[in-house]
DNA sequence: TTCGTAGTTCGACATAGGTCGTACTACGAT
DNA sequence: ATCGTAGTACGACCTATGTCGAACTACGAA
């Protein structure tokens, strides 16, 4: 869509807030499915039963945090993990989630 | 004090609720403090400033997530980090969260 | 250009939860 | 037995935030 979202740079990515975008189970369930999809999805393509706003308040708050990218793709937007970024300021925490029972 | 208070077993503990402990500030510090005291420290002895009963607060939160063990000790208890059960359940996110920039 | 689709934004609503003070309980020391 | 100290329990308060629907915007297709 129209121009680029913000997106923290790895310096300005805080702890705090990554712990607190992962810390709600929609969001969580989010990067789960983001972490199988490598290319990124469109948001309305994550399969979760919630509203429109909602899916844009939750990546919002996980782009915000530094958990996420979001890049135009003709009337899509493409979010993408960013597992490189996360693996880097925090290794093992990523992969400590993903491995979780759930 | 009194009775022992109540721990999820290792097989109870969600990474929903862990996450969610964490991801409070105030938390957050009591853990890194808890983090370089492995024998533990009466509750009151975390520095921090706020006030007694939110301190009861917090540490119920992370008791009942897994995250801390409280057992009494004369007039005080005495809380410590779950590091080994944390790591046996989700490798990695512990250090993962306490190597994080602060 | 007209329409449909994908997402965002906004405002409203309800609930969760962080904070505190006060009252209470349990234990140890005197 | 009495007192002080450590911590809990309760209730009140207030902010944060998850949720939705409706209106709006941007892009592609026909």
């Amino acid at each position: 869509m129209p121009e680029d979202l913000p997106h923290p740079a790895l310096a300005d990515i805080r702890i705090d807030r990554v712990l607190h975008a992962l810390a709600d189970p929609v969001r969580l369930t989010m990067v789960r499915q983001l972490a199988t999809l490598p290319e990124g999805v469109a948001c309305g393509a994550i399969d979760l039963p919630i509203s429109k706003s909602t899916r844009t308040h939750h990546l919002r708050t996980l782009r915000e945090a530094g958990v996420v990218t979001v890049r135009p793709s003709g009337t899509s937007r493409i979010t993408t993990l960013r597992r490189a970024d996360l693996n880097t300021l925090y290794p093992g925490l990523l992969d400590g989630i993903l491995n979780a029972p759930h």
